[in-house]
DNA sequence: CGAATTGTTGAATATTCTCAACAGAGGTGG
DNA sequence: CCACCTCTGTTGAGAATATTCAACAATTCG
């Protein structure tokens, strides 16, 4: 847990205009600033856990969050993940479907649930934004359903590695040098990998390898990678003119 | 396209309770019922493309709808299905992001874009009903991320059996009669599970056979099932407590 | 520096898919 | 009304793909 400085703590945040809460005017967000604090989660920690109700919803400021289901046999599935911007918990409810873990370094900024309710009531444009946010997480999902139904285990790596190089982090990517090379690191461990592709960690290694072998990505180390050419990893992942909301 | 009666339609609609419409007064019903014009279709009819922008949303009334994303290559992925009281299409965006075809005869109730948007304006409760029911569905979708990710040929199979236990329309399904044996006919064809499923459908009609050689199902003919006892189904699904919203 | 975690690779096995043949149901026209 | 055709579903045999089990390498952490 680890506070910020109180004041214009809202005004000055990294992702202020991005997040749900680049609806709000700059005295709403003066007043957002006041039910919200801050909180940092080593990789592993549980952020939301289908056992227990949240007290709070939160914004990812930095770095990565699972979103996961497990089976009383211990296999597990990445049914989706959080990057900057992106929105955990749900309205209206304290109840969660599943489970939230830290898959890297995390940072969020938290709203008690019955504030930030009330703060949707008085702001239709914040609820108008959560609804569009929802619809694309809904999106991204379906996504997912095609490639983990009809994806080979290489086109779903490819795919993987397609959406990493959009969204990871440390990269800044832009429709301008869809071209370029790309270079980030993976937010994920290779068992990671495999529970959000539906293989074991052992055929994301051999898939990663054969990417590597065909100069279709690069692998500085295990966890950082170059794609030299984005549209040939994309054609790889089966073309399908993915959007990864 | 099959008109019906102007005046009470929506007072008189068979799903009037059930559908987000439920959350109209009477006399908003009224006014409802000035801008809604219901359609029938045939199985493999068109309702929506990703190619060309709708002009309405829909209410499913009665049959099935199939939403489905199909690759370059000829691949298809069914995204999720809707039954009676399901919505179909999006608000503030006439773009769709795949396919909606109907997989049995069929029955909705359109609304026109603008009109239907107005009527969300008005009345805030409607809103936060269709909100609520996008939630269900990203449920659903993240329900079966695990499953075609995680479950083996059997187990989708009879995941797939149990949802329909529960939601196929000629069933009267409640938690009251969870034990009692289940009679229902299946709304999809072998092909089209196995599109649901990520399968193949010759992998489908093995694991039906082999689950009717266990006694877990009955097969009356290809498309009639009984389940004696859905606990056991269940079970082979993999007991993981699924809503199925 | 040593232990533990993370990642890679190989060989054998299991599961699912592909290709192919055939059976049954449903619809159409003679 | 039946013969025929098509579509849907079933079953088998062989092939492909991914998993399991296992050993080992590399990296990280204390």
């Amino acid at each position: 847990m680890n506070e910020r400085s109180q004041k214009s703590r809202c005004a000055n945040c990294a992702i202020r205009h991005r997040a749900i809460c680049g609806a709000l005017s700059n005295e709403e967000i003066q007043s957002l600033s006041r039910i919200a604090h801050s909180r940092t989660l080593s990789p592993g920690e549980t952020l939301m856990s289908d056992a227990e109700p949240t007290e709070y919803f939160a914004n990812v400021i930095s770095g990565v969050v699972k979103l996961l289901k497990t089976s009383a046999d211990g296999r597990q599935q990445i049914l989706g993940l959080l990057f900057p911007t992106d929105f955990l918990g749900r309205a209206y409810s304290a109840e969660n479907p599943y489970f939230a873990e830290a898959a890297t370094d995390v940072e969020i900024c938290c709203f008690p649930h019955q504030a930030f309710e009330k703060l949707l009531a008085d702001h239709p444009g914040l609820e108008r934004r959560l609804f569009e946010r929802t619809l694309s997480e809904l999106d991204a999902a379906r996504e997912w359903l095609f490639v983990l139904g009809r994806a080979s285990a290489e086109e779903k790596v490819a795919s993987f590695l397609n959406m990493m190089a959009r969204r990871a982090p440390n990269l800044d990517y832009t429709e301008d040098n869809a071209e370029a090379p790309a270079h980030f690191l993976l937010p994920l461990t290779r068992p990671d990998i495999a529970d959000f592709l539906g293989l074991t960690n052992e055929t994301v290694s051999r898939q990663f390898s054969k990417l590597n072998k065909r100069g279709i990505i690069r692998l500085v180390t295990s966890r950082e990678v170059v794609v030299p050419h984005l549209p040939r990893l994309a054609e790889t992942a089966g073309q399908t003119e993915l959007e990864f909301a």
